[in-house]
DNA sequence: TCCGAAAACCGGCCTGACCAATTGCATTCA
DNA sequence: TGAATGCAATTGGTCAGGCCGGTTTTCGGA
């Protein structure tokens, strides 16, 4: 048993625990819960922390708690609880080149001059962030927003907004990510001017090529570091085996 | 006082009424809310009552709780907890038009034998719904979604898919579609039939094309729609008007 | 003026208790 | 025999009070 990794509250854990519980199949939906005084004896912990446990999961919807009667479980956890979960950089990356290509081209008939001068400006700042040891992708995700926002259209720019939060919330994505963008600096800032310099000319078709043909190359720069990731991997694997066959053929 | 409109539990009406103090403005991100004693006696509850508002609380993200310190207000509520508030069905028809077309072009090049023969069950059903008095969507959502799947991209697919909530969540927006659905049944099977169509000849533009036809014709539904509803309006206003003034007339 | 220790404050968690709603079972009546 | 009724056990709802350990503030000494 992993003896509770603690630095959260009880509540937390025993709200995790149960959650496992519920993902795990142990109980189907509309099933009852045990009861609050049981699962104090249980899991050893008060009916109170018991009791914050079972809201921390009523306010996600997982259960619904009925007076007099129990906690019945309304949903299981699904990835609806985990965003990001099974989406492959490759996945995310591909869908923000579909995506944000539309949402370039949204922009490039509605952007204003004032928001064209603020993309300017977020180019430097990317250039700036990306020769930083270890900087933050910050200037690059405004740079992204900002032209999702540029639309008009607060549906678009939620779920351009949504993809980010994603990548934010994929851990794989977001190594791979870092990985990539070390070997690329010059051809990121570039791809970036492109694309205002096609939402300066109003032209649709222009920005959504030039967005795609960005994300596309981030596509590259994402197989260039997974493959690098494969080789050292292999190469790991056929060291062990020599090591492993070496006293044989000695 | 709006002394509590009960049948929930207090600590749901505590965290209630703590959103709407958050929302009013009176915090800022990263103020501090008063002590969990301090609450109990101001909103004549018990500790615990208030703790467990407060977890509610934490458990959406809204505060922040640091032991021997306090609980910091981490966002303000707003717009993500209220999906699609705020959105109109313009702008989210918009939104699919341009996402699901993408979708769709992404779906020719990868969708199955099989997952046609089932798409074209579903326009078949699409057909019987739209006849059915009070008929649901459930199969045009499915027909989208099933779209939206056979691009084997999981980002993709939860995107559409979160559209497609959000207009549920949206009652304006239903109530637009539902009144824009009755008066155009034949036109709607027509057209998810030219999706279809397009997605077996596995062409991605053709695919785009058909879906972006459907969905602009949506638009254009919507739009009618809303003429429809503001004429009645202004009708009524004058009618009212008319009322006000014969008194003075006569 | 600066620093450190004590005190005040704060959340974390527990015990024990009583109330109200629900539910199941046994009793009772038709 | 079957249905209606009433009681008791179970369950969640809430409270009071208390102790612990971490955090912040304060105040006196260096």
């Amino acid at each position: 048993m992993n003896e509770t990794q603690n630095q959260d509250r009880l509540y937390q854990d025993l709200a995790r625990r149960l959650m496992g519980e519920l993902a795990s199949g142990r109980y189907a939906v509309g099933d009852r819960l045990p009861a609050e005084r049981e699962l104090s004896l249980t899991h050893a912990v008060s009916r109170p922390t018991v009791r914050e446990a079972i809201i921390a999961l009523e306010v996600q919807g997982l259960v619904e708690v009925r007076v007099g009667s129990g906690a019945y479980v309304r949903r299981l956890p699904g990835r609806d609880d985990i965003p990001g979960f099974g989406i492959t950089a490759f996945e995310l990356t591909e869908a923000r080149m579909m995506f944000e290509g539309e949402a370039a081209a949204l922009a490039a008939s509605q952007i204003s001059d004032e928001e064209l001068g603020q993309l300017d400006q977020l180019v430097q700042d990317i250039a700036a962030e990306n020769q930083a040891p270890g900087g933050s992708e910050q200037a690059d995700r405004a740079f992204h927003l900002a032209i999702a926002r540029a639309g008009r259209n607060t549906a678009v720019f939620n779920t351009i907004e949504a993809l980010w939060n994603l990548r934010a919330n994929s851990p794989e994505s977001a190594l791979l990510h870092a990985k990539a963008r070390t070997a690329n600096v010059k051809p990121v800032v570039e791809e970036h001017a492109a694309i205002v310099a096609a939402l300066r000319t109003r032209d649709p078709a222009a920005a959504r090529a030039a967005m795609r043909a960005h994300l596309a190359a981030v596509l590259d720069y994402l197989l260039f570091a997974t493959e690098e990731q494969a080789i050292a991997a292999a190469r790991r694997e056929i060291d062990a085996k020599r090591r492993r066959y070496a006293g044989t053929a000695g």
